[in-house]
DNA sequence: GTCTTAGATTAGATATATTCTAAACAGCAT
DNA sequence: ATGCTGTTTAGAATATATCTAATCTAAGAC
């Protein structure tokens, strides 16, 4: 079960595991999309509508500081999340601002005297273009 | 001087150089940073009153359209823009947001088949940790 | 020079996204 | 039960970005 999975990462991530919390984080987990703030948001309420839209951006702002979550940030839109599972590179459409997930290969990290003093954390790398349903459409310009 | 530079890339763009847009254009260029449309549009109300921020708004998009101009997301901040000009990646301060740049250096294409039916553009590098400020003021944790 | 027209600009209103506030609630240790 | 800490709530407040309708400007046509 997918329950006691999620139970176990928030309280190892020392966050109780409570109702809205859990809600978040299954939604989250169920889709493999990138959904915004506002269909996270109306998800977790239709399904209980005891889930404010504070509480959900609290919530996403507790998962992302603990880890589980991703926040993804699109130029002109809404942030998206996702919950962190294998490793993966991003797609970002510029045309309908989807966002999609390409398979993970290593990139190369910048010589460290180029990073001076900075401390380093991780490293992602962001395609763009059109996306399937985007370049059908409009295949010139 | 600059002046003619920019006037020239606008208008070999398409777009008319009006004293707005060429405020905008100027700005970015003086500045090596990576300001907010609000500080854009702060600075360049300051130096001419008469800009407003819807124009300042306009012209970001239209200079990003042009491709003289890039928008950074950054999660949980405003966009933020730069004028194009050496190629380079990015590094995001996970603390204070920053955004800062890396000399560039060539990343290896996915795989034509993992993009499938999308049309790539372009791809970019972004780096995360905590900028020189931030690691000192927080070295642990 | 002045007419015309398309594009640009303006102030303020509006829309969208996110966070804050103050009060109430829940789980847990005393 | 009592108190403590963290959580949740509804709605207000803030921040960010875009829209609207009127006005202005520049450049070409005459």
């Amino acid at each position: 079960m997918d329950a006691d999975i999620i139970r176990e990462s928030l309280e190892s991530s020392g966050l109780r595991c409570t109702p809205q919390r859990y809600a978040v984080m299954a939604f989250l987990m169920e889709r493999n999309s990138h959904p915004t703030a506002a269909e996270i948001f109306d998800a977790v309420n239709r399904v209980d509508p005891r889930c404010s839209r504070a509480t959900t951006y609290n919530n996403l702002r507790d998962l992302v500081q603990a880890g589980l979550v991703r926040e993804v940030a699109v130029e002109g839109r809404g942030a998206r999340f996702e919950a962190i599972q294998t490793r993966h590179h991003h797609f970002i459409c510029d045309q309908c601002g989807a966002v999609e997930d390409l398979d993970w290969y290593d990139v190369p990290k910048p010589a460290g005297a180029a990073l001076g003093k900075r401390v380093f954390r991780d490293c992602e790398l962001i395609f763009r273009g059109l996306c399937q349903q985007c370049a059908k459409r409009k295949p010139k310009s």
